[in-house]
Formats: C-alpha cells, structure tokens, sequence
DNA sequence: CAGTGGTCTAGACCACTTT
DNA sequence: AAGTGGTCTAGACCACTGA
C-alpha cells in the first residue's frame, strides 16, 4: 500500500500529518508506535522517524510512558523560521495568493557589507535583484538579493528574477542552496522602502539579513528581506535542545 | 570508556564537537560513521543519532557518498532560535557575564492580549514580573513575565523571580515548560522602555512576544522580551525542510 | 503491572561520490 | 570499483505513565 517516489518515512508522515488534519485521530491519540507500524507495514524505526519530523514540526507531542498526541497549537504555525521557503511559498501558507514584481536588475559594485558576507575581492562586480511580493495590490515582502557576477553563467532576463532564489542559483550558476545563516535585524523604514511596502517612513520594520551557502560552504548569495508586520508576522516553536 | 549519564548518543554527540571545537579533525574531514562507531564501542545508529544532532546544530555538513565535515560557518551561530534558553545562558553565550535585576512583582488584572493568550476568565488574575539582564552595567534584555496566578503555589519573594522562567515555574506551580509559540513583532521603544534599555525612545527594537505550553498543551506564561539590537542579535540557521 | 515511548544493537541494502 | 552516507529492518531492553 505505501511503496514507491520519496523515503518510506516520509511517506508515512505524510500519511500520518494527513489523518491528523482531517482530524482522523479521536481525541488527538494518535495510535502507539507498534500499532502504526504493523498498520503500515513497515518497522517501528521508520515509524519513529516519521513521527519525529512531525514533533519537529510541532504537529505533535510525544509523552513517554503516556502515547503520543496531536498538537493543536503547533498547528497554528504557518511559517518555521529555521527552514528554507520561498516568499511565494510563505505567503501561501498565509492564506495569500501572492504575486511578484521585479523592481530592477543590474550588474554593481556590492556594498561592503555584502562584499564581506560574499567573501568578493575588491573589483568584483555582483548582480543585484530588488522585488516586492504583493497579495491582491497590496506590497507585503520587500527583497534584495545579491550574487557574485563571477558565478552566473549566461545572460539574465528580468523574468529569470521571478523565480524563487534557489532555482534562479540552481539554474544559473549550476550550484544548490544548502542553508542560510541569518540576522533579525529592527529597522526604521528609509522612505524608499516605505514607498515600496506602501507605508509610512519611519515605521518600525524587521530587516531579514542572510546570507546563503552551497554544501562546500561558498557564499552564494546575500539577501535584505523588510516586511509588512502588519501583514506578514513571523512565528517560531521553541523547544528543548537536543532532540 | 563511555558510560554512564546521559543517553550514549548525548555522550558521542559531545564527544565529537569536543573534537570539532578542539579542531582536532584534519582538513575538517570527520571519519566515516563506521569507524567512529567501531573506535568508539558503539552502534553505526548512535553515532549518526549523534551526527544528526550536530548537523541540526550546524556544527557539521554530510554529503552522501563523500563524506561528512566540520561547518565553520554553523560554529559562528551562537543563539538558535528555535531552541529554549535563559537569557543567562544566551548572553554567556555571546561571551557575556551577565546579571539580572527585578524590576518588580506583582499580582495584577492581564492586559487583554495577555488573557487570551493565556486563556483566562474574566476576574482571574497574574503574577507579572519585571526583570532586566544587565552585561556589566549595560543593559541588554528587557523581560516581562505572566504567569496565572491560579497556578502559583505559594508566597513569591522577589528572589525567586531572579532564577530562569522555567526554573520558577518548575518551583512555583510543578509544571514543565515544554515549548514556546513566539512571534517577532518590530517595534519602537517607549521611553519607559528605552529608558530601563539605557537607549532612546523611538529606536527601533525586536519585541519577542511568545507564549509557553506544558506537554498538555496548557499555556503556563506569556512573556514579551525585548532587546538591545547593538549589543545582541538574533540569529538562526535556515535549512531545507524535512531531514 | 500492562502499555507506552526512549535508547541501542547488528546487519542488510541502496544511492551517490570519488578514484 | 571502493568507500561514503541514506534508508530500513527486527528485535532487545529501559524509563516512565496510568489504571
């Protein structure tokens, strides 16, 4: 019944995460470990990982000597800080049905901070990209993204800036996104940016400053990302370490 | 030569980013699995329990088929978001000495966003506590704390409000803190803020605005925290989803 | 005390990278 | 082809919860 595509575990969560939703579980029980894995026929590692992922992900939580539980709270998360999305992707976990603009493109000189998170020697160039995301007209993420001119292979079109960042890398420069380190930085809106999100300059606004790495750990790409707070918060589940 | 204590993986786990951190891996180049497992008396399983964990933390890359290696980047992470801490260990953390002062104690009617967050009814009160985490005589952390007074056992004496939320709500109710819902709210400081903050009022700041749940599911406290951006960030790592 | 999740083992086979 | 991490199995035993 479960066989072929992705990992057995994961299609066991999927399975899983989809009783859950549909609320296919009484009480928010979930059934104990070895009941699912002879239900599923698979072993109770597999099991085990899967309902892992889904602890991670707050769907539930796990009482031992008790059973395991569905998480109504964890549900309410809509966006998980420490993965990597796209602002479309994000946007429609929101409930949005987001569209994109591309303010501009252009081959600069970076500015030093990115040339530092960059690791660029004095003299090379970056390619910067400025867009806004909007729901209906409404400007709800303000991104600028900048990647050493060196990786990109050929010429860009302003419509491969529409993509989501990792496939723009991927198709352009041949390298995968593996992780980004990032900064929570509070900022005050500059009139530009307050123009661009379609409110007033001077408002408080998070500023979200990363910087992306291939598996080798080269610096791909830089990136500023502002956000309306009143239409876009961001929301993180804290818990224990060493899970 | 491993033993006792916490789980053999805990122990593997630190084992190895003792070495990592000692640099005591050549070229950053961690050995197979296997013969950690073999060197070390343990299973294939432990070992990659305990490299998963390490990978989580960024503190290691593995990439299938070549190897597994330190990440010098991940190593500069010094608070995850994603994890609980006290701020006492999040600022040792950043190489801080840190101090706390009780601002005040007291048992009061909730704000509205409080009572619904903690899901009281009209009449029920909370025991709010106003504290500030000082790096020498520069303050950096400003925290409000609510708990349901209806949970609080016994007297509270300003003291007990010095030790970590979840140490206190341990002591004072029974009950375990398991995680935190937290949203990052931009915001710009009141004088009352920016004053107990040593900064300016209208300087753009983070809010940390989270509630806390036991394993049940019950909210224990709300709390709003709120930080000096010169002299503490926030950082996180962002990886692909579903590992 | 029965039932649950938590830890650990030993081993098989697969997918991928490197030589 | 050899070596690496990725997935999965079957089973043992422990720690904790709740009736």
């Amino acid at each position: 019944m479960i066989t072929r595509g992705p990992s057995l575990t994961e299609q066991v969560r999927q399975h899983i995460k989809q009783l859950i939703v549909e609320n296919g579980f009484e009480e928010g029980r979930i059934p104990p470990e070895t009941e699912l894995a002879a239900d599923l026929g698979v072993s109770r590692t597999t099991v085990r990982d899967a309902l892992s992922r889904l602890e991670h992900e707050g769907a539930i939580v796990r009482r031992q000597g008790a059973g395991t539980f569905v998480n109504p709270h964890g549900l309410r998360i809509k966006t998980r800080l420490e993965e990597m999305w796209s602002y479309e992707e994000m946007l429609k976990d929101h409930g949005y049905t987001p569209s994109v603009k591309v303010i501009g493109i252009d081959i600069e000189p970076p500015a030093p901070d990115t040339a530092q998170a960059l690791g660029l020697e004095e003299g090379q160039q970056v390619l910067a990209m400025e867009k806004v995301f909007y729901e209906d007209d409404d400007p709800v993420v303000l991104t600028y993204n900048f990647v050493p001119a060196d990786l990109i292979d050929g010429e860009v079109i302003p419509s491969d800036a529409e993509a989501p960042i990792f496939e723009f890398l991927e198709q352009q420069t041949g390298n995968q996104l593996a992780y980004y380190l990032s900064e929570i930085v509070p900022v005050l809106l500059t009139e530009e940016w307050a123009e661009l999100l379609g409110t007033e300059p001077g408002t408080a606004s998070i500023s979200f400053d990363e910087t992306g790495f291939d598996t080798d750990g080269r610096p791909l790409v830089h990136a500023r990302s502002m956000f309306r707070d009143d239409l876009l918060r961001l929301g993180v589940m804290r818990r224990k370490s060493g899970g």
